[in-house]
DNA sequence: AATGCGTGGCA
DNA sequence: TTGCCAAGCAT
């Protein structure tokens, strides 16, 4: 006979004597029952749903009333609960139910996860409770109990992670007593393992947690990693003549707001604007700069002024390029400034 | 494989 | 105030 995991072995004995055992739907090993309470608790907290369960359940008390029931009905003991198509899906089922098993619950996972709205994490906690199945659950309270007792890394939504949490967590079930020990995954994480400030003096597996070993509670599991900021590119003119340049003062608000920032712009378009000719224009290697929310890259080009075309447009200046860098410039045109004044010594 | 789906609680 | 996320599933 195979020995059970530390990890399995704990939580098993602390579900027993510590963990929940009186929500509403702990009470019986009805199938219909459990079903509905994992449908309704799907990304929806226990104390939201009580009541939505307990007006269900006194409106539809079995899978064929349900089954009978108008789909209007059903949205109406739904309403505010949210997710609306797990109401949906929940009376497609209950006739699936009535159609095809003859309005019995079918008794293993392999069935009850060809029906609609039952995936595989609500399929096995309906065998687990109703009909006591050796099946693995992992929804948003393992995966937390999970990530931080392993110290497994990477945000859980994306697939590999998903995919390595699923093999650990089969890993993991116990001979016997599966009953208790898929609820104590539920309940550890309900109440000791918290999302923020978990309470680990309260946990019976904190001994062997990683996260705690490591301090590490607040950073697993893995926030979603932000979407990909977008790129965007941007030329500046950096016009020079008597060993001055040519800046501009950006509007109040916005990127750089009050900032000096050279004539951003395509160059020749840049120059036309200005009233102004060239007598040479080199562009100079590019320069990455990460915003929060949005990475540019800015595309330096040097102009030399004719002396003849060199007048200032309103709302620009000339400054000393010794001085530029230091006149309340943007940090990426403070690097442009000093490269270029550093390539005139 | 990445998104959309509702609402309420929390920091 | 705003962002994050909860007993996930379907597409």
């Amino acid at each position: 006979m195979a020995i059970d995991h530390p990890f399995t072995e704990r939580l098993i004995a602390w579900q027993k004597v510590a963990g929940r055992h009186h929500l509403p739907w702990q009470k019986t090993r009805d199938p219909y029952r459990i079903w509905l309470s994992e449908i309704m608790l799907q990304q929806t907290q226990v104390a939201t749903v009580i009541p939505y369960y307990q007006r269900f359940l006194d409106s539809f008390p079995d899978v064929m009333a349900l089954a009978e029931a108008p789909i209007e009905a059903v949205i109406e003991h739904w309403a505010g609960l949210g997710y609306y198509a797990r109401a949906r899906n929940l009376h497609r089922c209950a006739q699936q139910i009535a159609a095809v098993h003859a309005g019995n619950f079918p008794n293993s996972t392999e069935q009850l996860i060809e029906l609609a709205g039952i995936g595989r994490s609500t399929a096995a906690a309906i065998s687990a409770f109703a009909f006591g199945e050796r099946a693995a659950i992992l929804d948003g309270n393992v995966k937390r109990v999970l990530c931080r007792q392993f110290g497994a890394e990477g945000f859980p939504g994306a697939t590999a992670v998903d995919r390595s949490l699923w093999t650990l967590a089969e890993s993991l079930l116990p001979a016997s007593d599966i009953e208790a020990y898929t609820q104590g995954l539920m309940d550890l994480g309900a109440t000791p393992g918290t999302r923020s400030r978990p309470r680990c003096a309260d946990c019976p597996v904190s001994a062997d947690c990683v996260a705690r070993r490591d301090g590490r509670q607040s950073e697993l599991p893995a926030s979603r990693p932000r979407p990909a900021v977008p790129e965007r590119s941007a030329t500046f003119v950096l016009i020079l003549h008597d060993g001055r340049l040519l800046l501009e003062r950006r509007p109040p608000s916005g990127i750089w707001g009050g900032l000096l920032v050279p004539p951003e712009g395509e160059v020749n378009q840049v120059l036309a604007n200005l009233g102004l000719n060239t007598v040479s224009q080199r562009s100079l290697p590019p320069l990455k700069h990460a915003f929060t929310h949005f990475r540019l890259t800015l595309q330096p080009v040097l102009c030399a002024l004719e002396t003849s075309s060199a007048v200032a447009e309103s709302g620009m200046l000339w400054v000393d390029l010794d001085k530029a860098a230091e006149a309340g410039v943007p940090t990426p045109i403070r690097k442009l400034i000093r490269q270029v004044a550093s390539a005139r010594d």
